[in-house]
DNA sequence: TTTT
DNA sequence: TTTT
């Protein structure tokens, strides 16, 4: 079945980097998404969305992305349960992102790298990050 | 910002229906969206996803969707968190749904609608409802 | 860049199939999307849309996929030209397709597959194709 | 049926504002798309998209977004064709927006608005313009 | 050059 | 609490 997400927002707070026993990478984050309107109050609200990301991606994300920059997700919806302290069940959703594209410059968040230096930039022009998907090459000679 | 989801998979329930306070008609409903591999047990897993829907939307889906039927559905997420009965904050992430497409034709669904009258069958040839956003009419003689 | 399409619709002939002088294949086929409104005379309009896809997947929705079905299509738009034989430049817009997905069982359409064999058909259950990408097989104890 | 497309890029120049005989408002841009790889000569590559956009999303766009601006478009892909000048039948495919966000704060583009009243921008914060549908203020007390 |  |  089809179930595909993309979302433009900020994050809360710094990512986490966790490993899982067999050492796999995950990197959570939460997602303020502004809605497009204002409430009865005036006031603008957001919602709050968990990302869930894995492997390299994770590992970039944990080393480029920090709390209050903008980014853009791409993934899908997941949900999953299980049981807390108290035997309760809980259900959680959340999306697990292939693609994480970052949509600010650097210059004017200069806390951001250590260094100006942009060579170790990643997200100096076309800044983005996914998670090694096969790239559609598609050959020179097309036959149509 | 930007927040949108697209989603094939199947009801696992017939949609609830109510009303708000003021009158407004919300339709609930789960979709179970299967995912594309098998797990270690080699079953094929699905996420069930909550999708809420509003005002005509709400009452269109009441009305022909029902449980098991495979639908399209475009929307956002929105999360939301209320007190419980024990004085603990819930926390739901849910998709609201601007558009939900139905995607088989009746014939082999004998139960579905009672007759086979097709001036009501809302979902004869493209069959699909969504909640009134305006058209988008492009006017006949372009100006390029 | 973010670069994202979804379709719905149905082939308006059956899919092309060809391969580049390196022996890639490529299948081709136009997918006929209904818009959601009527015109001034009454009549619903389409949009006819290119679609490319590549390889494997190529490979099954020339062997799977026929004028008249009903599919969902994952992709990304292309833009490309070429010189044609009176030396002007043509502009292509198409979408490469990376996930094709089959929207109807096979028991309306015996003219499909050749025979009721279950176990040759892609489509049963829950029917997709898609180009391969690498699966996100969640570990089983969440460090989080 | 379904046709919904989600683009982050570049404007290639400023966008075209132009008025139907009847008086409704279309813009129109190019919109740069950098592909998510190299090709073989190392050079990053893009996709040139076409975007139509129209009434009061048409005015914003051409008032506040100019060329090289980063921003993300929604919208669904629509073709058409007409006979050009030599009789022959030409087919265009592009983008109809019904949502251009703006990607980019202010303070770092100093040419593009001529004062830096931040009451007049509306790009400050949470920017974005889109067509006007309606909006989905969910009710206070919901019934579920 | 277009599908149900 | 889950669909084919």
């Amino acid at each position: 079945m089809l179930n595909r997400v993309i979302l433009i927002g900020r994050l809360t707070k710094d990512p986490e980097l966790r490993y899982t026993p067999s050492g796999v990478a995950v990197a959570t984050f939460t997602l303020a998404v502004n809605r497009n309107y204002t409430n009865q109050q005036g006031q603008r609200e957001a919602d709050f969305i968990n990302i869930v990301t894995w492997r390299g991606l994770a590992e970039n994300v944990a080393n480029y992305v920090k709390k209050g920059r903008l980014v853009a997700v791409e993934g899908r919806i997941q949900t999953r349960n299980y049981e807390n302290n108290d035997g309760k069940r809980v259900y959680v959703t959340e999306v697990v992102a292939d693609n994480v594209r970052f949509l600010e410059s650097n210059q004017n968040r200069s806390e951001f790298h250590g260094s100006p230096d942009s060579k170790n930039d990643r997200f100096d022009n076309d800044p983005f990050i996914n998670d090694g998907s096969p790239i559609d090459i598609s050959d020179d000679d097309l036959p149509f």
